[in-house]
DNA sequence: AGCATGCGTTCTGTTAACAGAACGGGAGGC
DNA sequence: GCCTCCCGTTCTGTTAACAGAACGCATGCT
């Protein structure tokens, strides 16, 4: 039996030994609409979501699928399988924490939005990342940063490497286009 | 402006450089339905959100508020506020992501078990971190590697900075203290 | 200039999530 | 027995989230 969002929502509700009317009564949230969501007979609103875990004293994640990182699509590549592991904003950028593994093929990655910067450091094997044409070679432990706006190649040296990638966004203005 | 869903879900789709268009292309979720949500005219569904983060190669977690639900309580130190992101077994070692707060004041450290090393990458601010006497100072998006077995600082430089930490440990049973 | 293409916003009709009322059922009290 | 509470489900009308079309505004191309 597939956990649904009912189930976890039950479950929680009984882990509090709350009554389904109590709960409607602590939230503000219908009876009926209660039902239904455990019965999975409806979809949810995220504010409905919200209601309910408050009044349950619990996190938000608590009702969602176990996603976390492994269920989140990893970010496609021939030879880079790319985790997110946190995101957070800083002011009016971006940064985001990603583990990757790296099989030894050449991996070629397109140039992303104007102003991206990468930082690789190898927690296992040795790896070569950088921009086309300046790439470098790293050992464990070793960290490079370099421009994510231009074309960049990973590649891993003698075997499968292990990475963590640090994205740094910058504003939202910048449009600035590539040769 | 408080960190609304409409301002994360506009920057994590900027942040991959795609328009509002393609983004409806991609999801299945229409274009008027990603504006108004964007620009915090209504309220969102799940699936609704379940769509857009899938097609943005990101997890859920990322448009809902910073709750910071999974990671373990913060380890701190006076001026350092650390949490785990992640960890995983390479082998008989154990490697360690922590993001991690620093204020301005000093921080020393007293040194790990042998083999320990400690690899910090800037987010945002500066600091000056590293073995003690050997200490480096480092700008926005640098990095800086140095043994995690003898004392070490941090600090600072001229207001709160951002780090992530990568804890390298020689042995899988090595505990988690920091720093 | 004119026409095309792509962008983000606003409009329009449909669908379903919602609150609350109505319902049926089990457990106690007298 | 009957009455009363509280439970969870189902029904009913309202409201708003939704898909898609229509719109206005840029930029580029011949």
């Amino acid at each position: 039996m597939p956990e649904t969002l009912g189930s976890r929502l039950r479950r929680l509700r009984d882990a509090r030994g709350c009554s389904l009317s109590e709960l409607a009564r602590r939230s503000g949230v219908g009876k009926g609409t209660i039902s239904e969501l455990e019965n999975d007979r409806r979809g949810a609103r995220l504010d409905t979501l919200f209601a309910l875990t408050t009044a349950l004293d619990a996190p938000l994640g608590a009702l969602l699928p176990d996603e976390s990182p492994p269920a989140a699509a990893p970010a496609r590549g021939d030879s880079v399988a790319a985790v997110l592991l946190t995101s957070w904003p800083l002011g009016d950028r971006l940064v985001e924490v990603y583990r990757a593994a790296l099989a030894p093929a050449v991996q070629d990655s397109a140039p992303h939005a104007a102003g991206v910067e990468e930082t690789v450091t190898v927690v296992r094997g040795a790896v070569r990342v950088g921009a086309a044409g300046r790439t470098r070679e790293l050992a464990e432990g070793d960290s490079h940063r370099y421009p994510g706006d231009l074309p960049h190649r990973f590649q891993a040296l003698g075997g499968p490497a292990d990475v963590v990638l640090l994205m740094h966004y910058p504003r939202r203005d910048a449009t600035r286009d590539l040769p």
